[in-house]
Formats: C-alpha cells, structure tokens, sequence
DNA sequence: CATGAATGAGGCTTCATTCAT
DNA sequence: CATGAATGAAGCCTCATTCAT
C-alpha cells in the first residue's frame, strides 16, 4: 500500500475533522497535528484553511454521490426508485450518529467573505438536485416537468429529514419523510 | 420612550449578530463596541458567551413564534390552516435575505461542550412540532395520529425549503414545499 | 445570639477564604458571596481590599496568640515551658492540613504598594518574637540576653517547620524541630 | 556572544520577575513586553504560565544548588561544612535584598490546580534535603540516622532563617540560624 | 446605612498565516 | 519540497473599584 501524499493526508485528516468537528472549531494546528504533516508543507499545498475546506467538499461530494448511487442500485425499488434515498439516509446517518449534512453545516457559520466554500456547497446540492431530477425522469410515467417537480419535492424533504434527524439525534424524521415521499409518488 | 437596559441591549445587538454573521463569526468585542457597554457590565449579566446566546434563542423563539403565528391566522388557509406556514417563510426569510433558521444556523458548528444551545434549539422544535401537531389536530378532519403524522410531514417539508432557500438565496424551495404540502394535505 | 455586623460576616469570610486559599487566589466578588453582604456595603466598611486582609491579619493574630498560650499554659513543660510551641503546631497545623503560617503565605507574593498589609505581618511577628522572649525570661535560669538568644532560635525553628510541614504536608519537620529545641534547651 | 533564543529570553525575564516580584504579580503581558517577545511565539513554547514558572524553577533549581556547592566547599568549615550553608544565606539574601526563597514564595498563593508548580517545589526541597543528609554524611563523625536526624534539624533552621529574614528583611535570623546550627552540632 | 449596576484595565490563551532556513 | 519558529490580531473572561439610587 502506497504512502499517502502530504496533501492526500492533510484532506484525509481536514475532512473528518471538518465534518464531524466542524470548520470553525478545528484548528489549522489540529489539522496539521493529527495528520503529521509540517505547517509550512501543509501552506505549500493549501492557500488557506478555506482552500482545505474547498478539497474537502469536493472529495465528499464524489464520495457521497457514489455511496448513494450504490444504495439506489441495490434497493432499486419497484414503486420508485428515488426511495432507495431515504434508506441510504437512514444507513449513513445512524452510522455518523446524525451528524448531518457536511454541506449544510459548513455554510452556516462562515465568515462573510469565504465565497469559495459557499460556492461549493451551491454546487453540490445543484448536482445532487439535478441527480434527483434524473432519475425521476428514468421512471418514464412523468413528463420533464412533473419529474422536475416532484423531484424538488423529494429533494426538500430529504434536506429537512437531514437536519431535523441531527437535531433530534433520531431517525423518526427520516422514516417520515420517506412516508410522505411514497405519498407524493403515488398520489 | 424608555432608554433600553444593558442587558436589553446586548441582547438586542447580539440578537442580529448572531442570526445574520453566525454565532462563531461575532465576538464578545464586536457585541459590546455596537450595543455601546462595558464589557464588565455585560459579564454581569451574562456568565458567559454561551449564556447570550441562550437569552437570543429564547427571545427569537417568542417573536417567531409569534409572528408565525399572527401570519398563519391572517392568511387563514380553507384547505389547511398549516399552509400558511409557507406564507410564512415567504414573508420572513425574502425580509432576511434567506439567511435561514436561527437554531439550525447555531447548531452547525458548535463547541462540543455548549449544551445549553443545543438544549435551546431542540426545545425550539420540540415546540414548533407540537404547535404543528395542534394546528392539524384543530382540523377536525384527522385522527389524532393522522393529524401528527401529516404534521410531521409537513414540519419536515418548513425545515427543508428553510435550509435550501438558504443554500441556493432563492424563495423555490419553499413555493415547491408548498405545493408538496398541499398535495400531502388533498391525497 | 445576636446577628453579626456586616463588618463582622465579611471579616469571618475574608479570614477564612485568604487563608485556606490564598489573598490573590480570593476575589472580592467571592467574599460578599460567601458573606451574603452587597458590595457597596462591604466599600463603606473597607476602602480596598488591602483593608480587608489587615483586618483579617489583626483578628488572626488576637486568635493565634490566644490558642498558643493555652496551649503552652495547658502543657506547662517542665523542661522549659516553650516547648509547648511545638504541640501547638502539631494541634494547629494537622486540624487545617498543614496550610501554613497565615502571615507568611501573605508576604510573598504581594502587590509592591501593599505596605499595610507588610507592616501587619512585621509586627505579628514582633510580637510571638517578644511573647517568646518572655516566656524563656520567665524561666530564670537565664540571663536576660541568654533568654533572647535562645528565644531567636527556637522561633526560627518555629518558623522553619511551619513552612517546611506546609511544603511536605507531613508533620515530620514540627517533630525534628521540637528535638532540635530540646537540645538548644538542654545543652 | 550569541543572540539568545525566545526560549532563553522568556525564561530569564519570566524568573527575574517571578522571584522579585511574585508569581501572582507578573502578567503574560510584562514577561513578553520585557522580553521582547511576540505573544504567540511565546505560547509556542510553553503550554501556559504556569509551565513557564516550571522551567523557571527548574533553571533555578541548577542556579540555586551550584552556588550552595560552590560556596560550602569555598569556606569549608572544619567544625561542620554544613555551616558553609549559612554563610551562603548570608551572600545571596543581602545581594536580592532578602526577597526570601522562590520555592517558599510560589507556593504560598498559588492557584488550587497548578500541581506542576507544587511538584516542583516538593522535588526541590527532597533534593535539598538529601544534599546535607549527605554532607552531615560525609563528616564521618556520625551513624547514618544521626546524620538524618542532624540534617533535618540544620534545615529547619535554613528555611526558618530565610522566612524570617525576609519578613525582617534583615540578616539577624541568618546569623542566629547559624549560632543554634554551631549549637547542635558541637552538643 | 444599604444596594446592584456599571466600569476600565488587564487576565491568560488561541487563531490562521508567514518567514527564514 | 520540507520545516518549525515567529507573528499580530483577536479570542473569552475576571479583576478591584466606583457610581447613582
């Protein structure tokens, strides 16, 4: 097994902390601490702590995606496949003890000028949308328009079911956001 | 008109700092510079940072409510009273510049030990929940389980347009979780 | 029992705070906490907290003479009467585990200005240094200048196992001065 | 003569102000505004004040016992070398103005938690200590439990010479300390 | 004589970043 | 390409004291 580059293991570190820590209470020397990795080498790879942020993001966002293809695939449910989203819901977020979305965490508290962040966390959740839409569309009992439609529904009720499920440190706000999704499919 | 009290003060001006900057992007300094107090007189009413931001939670909570509240009356919806909730957020998070859900914001990113926030934003919702519960069980068209059940739904569907509106600086999300709602509320 | 004076409760808890844990180490937020009296109240009785600790040193040292003549009276060596000094360190500094001489533990680390509080700690031990003068004159079995001479040195052993006991909390140094004392006494 | 390193110049700032002028009374902010040294740097080194008091009473621990040494065998006392011990009192409390023992001194008002600093002044006075058992040793002229019990006593002595000196700030207690050591050990 | 609110100065510590080697 | 020392700004909090009632 290879050596992990310094900036491989400085994203590696950075992104466990950020998620499970969050962006402001981790600390560049924490990061650089936990991941062995010289302050200065960890500035020659990375501008700021935002461009750490920025890496992060992007390499959730190809790991998140892919968790939740592969958890579509399997389930690939018959009455609409786009429920397999709520079991991946329910298997990620018991697994990280409801810590929530990465994205939606790290937008919250920022400061005002960190656009580059911002601008990752508009991209991912444009791209998961734009996912949700697809797969609507893949069903073929909807036009574009009522694919988009429900699709933007399905998708605000799993962003509620992830926030609500981190404060409440419970799963019952994803099994009833599921509920209303089956609702809306088959209505 | 009364001068405002110290303490009404740095609530007040603490109040829109963290609701529009963030709770780890506003410093003790930067409260007591614009609400004009000592920062000695303010440690005498507030133990701690952490305690500010408990006093802003519970203040925001009785105007939220409220407001939520008078809007949901006035719009006084036929096909569900709840859906006003929508016209809600509409009214509220445009006003805002969709800079989100106070509780949710704070609870992002948070030292690990201020538990006295996190106990304030699950209170917040425990109770937005039950007053949801209340206003579908005043229906009288539901079981008192149905009426929760959909009460859920639609709780989750507010949560989710609130973040997502948020996110994308746009008021869709929250006309797509209406038309959910009503969809969910007409099945 | 007649309820004490405001003068009288913040004495009683300022005594007890500064020497069980120290004058720097003691706040005056503490002590009108602890002695339930309003802070403007306890400035018209004390003009600094400098004031307090002088009250504080006079009272103690009304009580410690006191309990060391009873209990060198109590023990009435007959081997020289002073040795009672050493029961007493042993009675004293075992029952407030070896906290150490009040007077000393004020001096050393004192703001420069705190003249009042030096000169209560001079003349505290002027005083035992004359009480102890006396009680080796009483003997008469030496010349007044003998008496003086072995009177020093029996209060430095004094003073020795008294900070030497707080260091070690260990009541072995109060033991080996006593023998030391003998011997002065008995050579 | 080479540049000194932030490590070096905080030491010996922070030990010149601990010991003049009392734990309690030197600020972070004096240490590095007399040392020349940017705060952050400062705390790059020590963890805290008081690891910073530690390494000072370490380098002072070295200072301290090499010039005892050096002073015992410089007036090598025939009837006694611990004797030499007095005459060194004598040397350092003149030239620091009885400004007594930086041990004594840091523990009497220290903060209920810094144990460093209390181990510090615990392991400073067992060496101490051991140091005469081994010069009462090294006379030859008494069994090992006398030496002990000798070197204990001359101890007392040391430390109650220097207290007492620095309330008196006169060497008067010094120079009796020696009389009562002379008195012991030609018993 | 009693009160609690108000204060300026300072307490110790940590931040993300840059510099010299 | 790697390093660890150095930094200014800012972090939250506490001090003994005085003021207005």
């Amino acid at each position: 097994m290879r050596k992990l580059s310094v900036k491989e293991r400085v994203i590696e570190t950075a992104s466990s902390l950020f998620y499970f820590n969050g962006y402001n209470q981790t600390g560049i020397n924490q990061i650089i601490a936990e991941s062995g990795v010289a302050k200065a080498s960890m500035y020659q790879h990375f501008r700021s702590k935002e461009d750490i942020a920025v890496a992060y993001l992007q390499g959730r966002h190809i790991m998140w995606m892919g968790k939740l293809n592969e958890c579509v695939e399997r389930k690939n449910h018959k009455n609409g496949k786009v429920l397999g989203c709520f079991d991946y819901l329910i298997e990620w977020l018991t697994e990280v003890d409801f810590r929530g979305c990465g994205w939606q965490n790290i937008i919250s508290d920022l400061p005002k000028d960190h656009t580059k962040i911002r601008d990752q966390v508009v991209l991912h959740k444009n791209e998961f949308r734009k996912w949700i839409h697809n797969i609507m569309k893949e069903e073929n009992k909807y036009t574009e328009k009522q694919a988009e439609k429900l699709g933007d529904e399905i998708l605000i009720l799993i962003e509620g079911a992830i926030i609500l499920s981190q404060i409440q440190k419970n799963e019952w706000p994803i099994k009833s956001a599921k509920r209303a999704a089956v609702s809306l499919l088959t209505k």
